[in-house]
DNA sequence: ACGTGAATTGGAAGCGCTTCCAACAAAGGC
DNA sequence: GCCTTTGTTGGAAGCGCTTCCAATTCACGT
């Protein structure tokens, strides 16, 4: 039993066409009969056939190297799980489609960064780029990048990136609703909400959400405090003391991201404020940080490996698939609510 | 200037020989002379010539496929880093080196546990095994996927293991006997570990590390109490409060990892004691959970996507490189002490 | 000097795929 | 009814590499 695994050649052979045909409809290529495309693709499904990538790349010339943007600087967070988690899923992608990976790291301080954006393309002759935020939401540097015949997709863009280039995120604003909700639910009717930098798009988003939700639940603005962090465990320590100290005594502590939380989450145990019972808190993403505070973290599921993997899904649909000058689309990915104990009914 | 990339042609031609030849030389063949292998590798370096992974694989035949198997429950712990760390140091190096990898979750506690190892090379036929702990300490194991023809790649194996297969990992006792050091500099002389499962051989290794640099320092058996987790935030949790009122009244708190590290300090915290003021507490690994934690956690650093990624080039090297036959080798890479905000003077 | 086996080198096929180009059929346009 | 256009299909080359096999060289033993 040599059961070597189909080739192209054994579905031509099947569903007696040329091997050129075959190509044709696994590429989604034009002028393939209807008919033809079907008898094909069942003989695909009947021979479990799967395409080689790496006969694919080599056939198909170009450089097959993608790159994914990061703008952190790695030097100072060189263990974050949040680029891990997205790599990790793009190169889960590649591996399956045959591209190249090459993950760079760009501070946004850096003076050059436009110029280092640049090189990915021109020396390192990526054909693809994948931009995190804030990257996805600078809708200048994308129109520069797709100019010079680089194919983009953003991860979470906010603004106009949007409307550019493929995205690929979750929906924010029903996350932050969804976990509101909850937090209503349970009795809450005095809130805080702890979010991110100005202009990061996609966690403002979140904000709003909230907001929906406290309206409909006849709550306003005098129902809740805002407060802005940079995303790191430090902020959110940083910042506790002033919520918990405001006149409006909230109840339910919302995070735009488990590391705020998991800052708060210190804060609050040092004060001998017992959570769940006297204070519910949130964060957001369901990264391993809510495991491993105390009581584990009620957070908003992001399904950031699957976010890498449809990144690269997308561009790959873009250079060899039928949707090279489709119109940009933003694939929206599922979250959930993930309840684990710091969220109970209020005092 | 349309920069193609160097081909094999290219080398093959600029050294004069053969592109046959070439390829020997690129994969430490036999029957080279000296003098022609320089040639081509002089020229090799000229052109700054890479192999093209794709290509080789295309011709080389074989599934190129490795698999990678964890012990662990994907339910229960579907973001830990351990895990992804380890999993995107191998992908890189996959797509480097051109491979495909599967990742397989399999619980201990199956029953056909051994059976889908098998099944990982005689239905998916992957040619390689990257083993972790502790399935990388089961030498029956992997005796038997030795046996079938697939190659495997321990890591961090602790005992007979070692001598059955190639391995990868750090030196754990150093890395013990490293944080160790610097607390007996920092004057502490009352010393608490925090190991790991029994039978956990590289954890313990850790403590063996510890007991060298006390015993160095004059101190011994009576000067440290020990106690045993499962590397979870929960067992850190739950294991502290034994160890704070112990009457020794360790001044200094060594755990096996960062997980239970990060749990001693939660409840270190609510019992209103100063880290590090009063208690110095220090973590192993570095994973991310070192930088979410207050104050952040001084540890050591472990490679992890490192040896994800040497896991595959040492699997590579005996599958097509020169190693096919050679003695199992056990590849130690560097650690380092991260010192962060958790260690400091004894009181 | 000649044969022999081992060491070294080159030629050529072919891995599974894409793509250029030619072939052919169907559909209109005059 | 013939020529062009458009749509659909197949033939064949070739991507960059490994590897089988044949050719060549080399070092000895006789």
């Amino acid at each position: 039993m040599t059961a070597r695994r189909p080739t192209i050649d054994d579905v031509a052979r099947l569903s007696g066409v040329a091997r050129t045909t075959v190509s044709r409809v696994l590429n989604d290529g034009p002028n393939v009969r209807d008919e033809v495309r079907a008898r094909v693709m069942e003989a695909v499904k009947a021979l479990d056939y799967k395409v080689n990538p790496q006969a694919r790349s080599l056939a198909g010339g170009g450089s097959r190297l993608l790159g994914l943007v990061f703008a952190s600087d790695l030097e100072s967070e060189p263990n974050s799980f949040y680029h891990s988690a997205l790599e990790l899923g793009a190169l889960r992608g590649c591996l399956e489609l045959g591209y190249q990976l090459v993950t760079r790291h760009i501070p946004l301080q850096s003076a050059d960064r436009e110029q280092q954006v640049y090189d990915l393309i021109a020396t390192q002759r990526c054909e693809g780029l994948i931009f995190t935020p804030p990257y996805s939401d600078d809708a200048a540097l994308i129109a520069e990048v797709l100019r010079r015949g680089c194919r983009v997709v953003s991860i979470s863009p906010g603004g106009a990136g949007r409307d550019l280039a493929d995205g690929v995120g979750m929906d924010d604003e029903a996350g932050g609703y969804d976990i509101a909700r909850r937090l209503i639910e349970l009795g809450h009717r005095r809130f805080a909400f702890m979010g991110g930098i100005e202009g990061h798009l996609s966690a403002d988003r979140r904000l709003d959400g909230l907001i929906r939700a406290l309206s409909e639940a006849g709550l306003g603005a005098s129902d809740l405090i805002k407060v802005r962090g940079d995303f790191t465990f430090r902020s959110g320590v940083e910042l506790t003391p002033r919520l918990l100290d405001d006149p409006l005594h909230p109840t339910a502590l919302v995070c735009a991201n488990d590391d705020m939380a998991a800052g708060a989450l210190s804060v609050v145990h040092g004060r001998g404020v017992k959570v769940p019972q006297d204070l519910s808190v949130t964060g957001f993403d369901d990264t391993p940080v809510s495991a491993i505070v105390w009581p584990p973290l009620t957070t908003v599921h992001q399904p950031l490996k699957d976010m890498g993997r449809r990144a690269v899904a997308l561009l790959a649909s873009r250079l060899t698939g039928g949707r090279a000058e489709a119109e940009p689309e933003f694939n929206c990915l599922d979250h959930a609510v993930v309840e684990r104990g710091t969220a109970a009914s209020a005092p």
